[in-house]
RNA sequence: GGUGGCGUAGCCAAGUGGUAAGGCGGAAGUCUGCAAAACUUCUAUACGUCGGUUCGAUUCCGACCGCCACCUCCA
């Protein structure tokens, strides 16, 4: 079986074949750059992360493309209220983006197109529209003619016809039909413009994404994705202005992810019921904010709320603590010995098995990690038999590489944590000091002694674990 | 008014026409000088309500209730 994804243009769960045998071609709609993101934001680039990956993990060609928004009415608005231009906000929250995308590990995408960079783009496709008579201009405006293209509302499930009653938005009537959307906004006061054959101004807002999909994947791309806000309008509208140049499909396979929600609302800027993600990393590592939000399935709403990410802090570590325990087998991975009759190979190849049905089907992360944690609890209630043979460490060891593969697709898994500015070298030898100290003292039963050395090591983010086969310590951050 | 989604244990969350993955939390135990970590056992006669189809439904159909979103910018 292979990869089922979850298509908005069908409305139904579609085999995916690519374009071209073997590559795939992936736009996701990027962030609008005035503010940082929060984790409502994040979801829908990690989902893409996560696709961008498991295609990858299934020896697909990707190329993923992910622009910047960086014109638009908030940015001018909040330019303004700073007294610095457009470009120089958009360009601070492009670098917080980086910042902030790379933390959580989330992986830059192939190109990071900005919409100001591919102003003699857009123009082209609107004079392209213009000239077919398909764009029409108003005051220096221009608008694109909904009714010229037959299979308007197609993505969204719309048909042009029901758009008006009961729309919110005061009706336009300089426009032809009070749906036509705008390619090009005429210059105003106090605004970033640039010149065009209609005077100056600036794009709107779905004109860039057709224009820079075009320019760096082509006039037909695999997958499409985006927050489930798109799909009506931007990406109903997107598909509206490339189709009806190209006459090709736009975008085969049109991939939404649902809301974060907080308190049973929708996570969003306008309702100030955001965590910025730069934020929630003070208090919680890249792997637990990443398990909460594939801890749902991409398309079901997922609610946060204040201990679910204490809930993912616990999970990841109760993982880690199984990887680094199994970790020293890694290197038996690749040995001579048979392992073929060993449970834990079997359980193993199962997890493996299981992790890519789950993934297959429509990118089910949570199924998935279902899969990974069964593994894990096997792993532990193996460790806890007396002796282990060498056919044991070598299963444990492909234990540890199937797991090391298939979370860092869903990246939930990072190397150790490392000591901040450490002399790791020193820092081993003095814990072993320090540890054979306190042994002494724990032999002489000293355990106010013991306790406190204990006690004091924890206060500085070192955690001690007394085990018959002595005793272990590890670094748990400050 | 139109369109779509959701309602599963204390919490989060998968899933299937034949009687419920996984995580967190909780309880008891093993281990330990005590901890920590880990492990063991237990923790939904039941999947919003009411009908229908079926040998059998949480899973299909219908109605209803509750909640959310999109139709204006929002990932």
């Amino acid at each position: 079986m292979g990869l089922r994804i979850y298509n908005s243009l069908t409305n139904q769960i579609d085999e995916f074949i690519p374009i071209e045998d073997g590559k795939v071609s992936m736009y996701n709609c990027g962030p609008t750059v005035y503010d940082y993101f929060h984790i409502g934001n994040a979801r829908t680039f990690l989902v893409a992360d996560i696709i961008r990956r498991y295609l990858e993990y299934k020896g697909y060609q990707v190329k993923f493309v992910q622009n910047f928004t960086d014109i638009d009415d908030k940015i001018i608005n909040r330019a303004n209220e700073e007294g610095v231009s457009a470009s120089q906000l958009s360009s601070r929250y492009i670098e917080a983006y980086f910042e902030d995308s790379e933390k959580l590990g989330i992986r830059p995408a192939d190109v990071h197109p900005k919409a100001t960079d591919h102003i003699p783009e857009i123009i082209q496709l609107i004079e392209r529209m213009v000239d077919k008579g398909i764009a029409y201009e108003v005051d220096g405006d221009i608008y694109y003619r909904i009714h010229k293209f037959l299979d308007y509302g197609k993505l969204s499930n719309r048909k042009p016809e029901d758009l008006l009653s009961g729309a919110r938005v005061g009706i336009d009537k300089r426009k032809e039909n009070p749906r036509d959307f705008d390619l090009w906004k005429n210059v105003k006061p106090n605004e970033p413009s640039w010149s065009c054959p209609w005077g100056c101004g600036r794009p709107g807002w779905h004109i860039e994404c057709s224009a820079m999909a075009i320019k760096h994947l082509g006039e037909s791309i695999d997958i499409h994705a985006g927050g489930q806000d798109l799909q009506f309008p931007h990406h109903e509208n997107e598909i509206a202005q490339s189709e009806v140049l190209t006459g090709k499909t736009f975008a085969r396979y049109w991939v939404h992810t649902a809301f974060l929600r907080i308190g049973g609302n929708r996570m969003g800027k306008s309702e100030q019921n955001f965590i910025f993600v730069r934020d929630a990393l003070k208090d919680h590592s890249a792997e637990a904010i990443r398990h909460f939000l594939v801890s749902a399935h991409y398309r079901s709403p997922l609610d946060y709320n204040a201990t679910s990410l204490s809930d993912s802090d616990s999970a990841i570590r109760r993982l880690n603590n199984c990887l680094e325990r199994i970790g020293p087998y890694s290197e038996l991975a690749d040995s001579e010995v048979s392992t073929s009759d060993s449970e834990i190979t079997r359980a193993a190849a199962e997890m493996l098995t299981n992790f890519e049905l789950a993934m297959d089907e429509d990118f089910n992360t949570a199924l998935a990690m279902g899969e990974i944690y069964k593994l894990v609890g096997h792993v532990n209630r193996f460790l806890t038999q007396e002796k282990l043979i060498q056919v044991d460490r070598v299963a444990l060891g492909i234990a540890y590489q199937s797991l090391i593969k298939v979370c860092m697709v869903l990246g939930i898994y990072s190397e150790l944590e490392s000591i901040p500015n450490g002399n790791t070298q020193l820092v081993d030898q003095l814990m072993e000091l320090v540890i054979d100290i306190r042994n002494d003292s724990r032999l002489r039963k000293d355990w106010v002694m013991a306790d406190k050395v204990r006690d004091r090591l924890h206060e500085v983010g070192i955690e001690l674990r007394d085990t018959p086969s002595g005793t272990n310590w590890e670094w748990r951050g400050d």
